[in-house]
DNA sequence: CTCAAGAACCGAACTTTATACGGCACATGG
DNA sequence: CCATGTGCCGTATAAAGTTCGGTTCTTGAG
């Protein structure tokens, strides 16, 4: 399944992390922390891009400050008698703002979704207005996040 | 409990949403977006980094690309007769590379464990020798995502 | 109402960064 | 040996970031 061209090296893998870290440096900056001329780290990045490794830049914004204090997964159950119930409910959830994440697990429950409210009174809303009104949906399972321990996500490379 | 100094409008959300897609949008383009001037738009954006409302920029990288193509969450619940599991799980966690995300929960089980391997047989070592290796942990519940629906975890702005 | 003060925006000058180009060193394979 | 390709670098040009002064608009006190 090989649809990668090329392949990476220790100075890539450097690259990665740095910019995993700060997306924003500067090729200077960057060229010698690594140890290498503005031009060749500006080169790389270019092909890390090309190539797929890095899949864009973006923003860190803060939940908390965005009035976005509360995190929820939901383990949720389908009926998988109906037909379509996954398509449905894949689709539903890519256009609900709400959801961060969602993820099909193999396991005792059929989805993991990741959400972010600003309070409980705010995910009984989208609980019972959005998620349980969606068809095929039989059973959730609430557990909300009382401490962050590690939230940034950020890849070992 | 108001730490903030200062609130934002609409042109500040406009400035974020861009931003948390593209962080490495120029001044300029992201002006004329939002019909603003350079300048302008170069002020905000470094007052909504000063309030913290953006936490940094980061370079969004493909974890298949790197190896990493197994995501998994493990529900552990520690043994609470003996005193400090909660600080040592926790510290753990946070030395751990492969544990992208950790959450303690309030329901059946107490955290919430998200990671990347790069297969199984790496999650089996990762199990094996470091989750179920810390004091404390009396169980754990392993969920192998099958498809991630929705990964990008965009807050709504 | 008048006026001073502050906030937000803008354009222009200046500084820094990105990009494109040409050349150099080195490894590879015919 | 030589031709080719690759990676690196320095320079020059184009673009973006940054600072500064000045304008308008709002606000609140006199």
């Amino acid at each position: 399944m090989g649809v990668r061209m090329t392949d990476i090296d220790r100075i890539d893998r450097r690259i990665l992390k740095q910019l995993q870290a700060d997306g924003r440096i500067s090729a200077v900056e960057l060229a010698d922390k690594i140890g290498l001329s503005p031009t060749s780290t500006g080169e790389r990045m270019k092909r890390l891009q090309r190539d797929g490794y890095i899949a864009g830049f973006g923003a860190r914004l803060d939940p908390h400050r965005l009035g976005l204090g509360l995190l929820v997964f939901v383990e949720v159950s389908l009926d998988k008698t109906t037909p379509d119930v996954f398509e449905k409910f894949a689709q539903a959830v890519k256009r609900a703002p709400e959801v961060l994440e969602c993820h099909m697990v193999a396991g005792g429950f059929d989805y993991l979704v990741k959400t972010r409210v600003a309070d409980m009174a705010a995910y009984r809303h989208f609980l019972g207005e959005i998620l349980l009104a969606l068809p095929g949906v039989k059973e959730t399972r609430t557990y909300a996040v009382m401490e962050e321990v590690k939230s940034d996500g950020m890849l070992p490379v």
